[in-house]
DNA sequence: CAAGGGATGTAAGTATATCTGACATCTTTA
DNA sequence: TAAAGATGTCAGATATACTTACATCCCTTG
């Protein structure tokens, strides 16, 4: 779950992308087109991918060297993503999620992410090392 | 040691680790001046920072807001720092740090890192979920 | 074979993000 | 009070990214 929320941080330009994929912007752009992937955007309208869109990215590319087509992916894209459980509270997580504007989700990871020394001050520096967490 | 390799990758551009570490730029380079960070930089010059990077800034910040100032975050991260190992080799590995260009490096690693199935086809997608190794 | 559609390249023009350098401001300390 | 340290702010330049439109190439299908 915390593990979610790190993986879908907003947190590379497409440059970047571009280089940990090997793709093309005008590929990247054309898959976002075609809803195989939906980066999150700045203010100012530039992407910003998540450590999940380029892992996707790089499974879309290891499909269309197969063959695959658009809609192909996309299938096979469905298929691998865990089915939303439908519960009973489908209306009010709903809401819930119609609530938060991407940037407030974002404010709410960094926090959770980073327990910025700023909230509890005195407490010992358990920062330095809290990245780590991202990796095994 | 290919953990290293992941935590040191260039990665996010300022505008990511701002947002992450709630510094300013002008913070953020003005440490970088005093030589606490040495953020990479794509060919336009733009500055480009690894896990490690945020990481040490997060530190900053912290020891920041405990009152030290430039110097005495200097000699704190120098004792951090795990002590270089001298060993035998020494000229051997200087001789070898100096023959990769930052740029050499940043590709090694992205091979090590995705193994793009451009090199071995036919071999199963190993491709999706390579990015959880990021995570633990 | 010709026509059409899918996937990608490329170019133009614009917008956003970042860079450096200089000067301003505020605080602490000698 | 003067100097030095840390950060804010602004300006002008450069880099990166955006959208839109058109071009190209390769399949498929009639």
């Amino acid at each position: 779950m915390s593990d979610d929320i790190r993986r879908n941080m907003a947190l590379f330009p497409i440059g970047i992308v571009m280089k940990l994929t090997d793709l093309t912007a005008r590929q990247i752009r054309y898959y976002e087109q075609n809803e195989l992937i939906h980066p999150a955007r700045t203010e100012g309208k530039q992407r910003l991918f998540s450590f999940n869109d380029v892992d996707r990215l790089l499974e879309i590319k290891s499909l269309i060297e197969k063959g695959l087509n658009i809609a192909g992916i996309k299938q096979v894209l469905l298929l691998n993503e865990p089915e939303p459980v439908i519960t009973e509270i489908t209306e009010k997580s709903e809401q819930k999620r119609k609530e938060l504007s991407d940037k407030e989700l974002h404010e709410m990871l960094k926090q959770q992410l980073f327990n910025p020394a700023a909230s509890r001050l005195g407490e010992p520096s358990l920062i330095r090392g809290e990245l780590s967490r991202f990796f095994h």
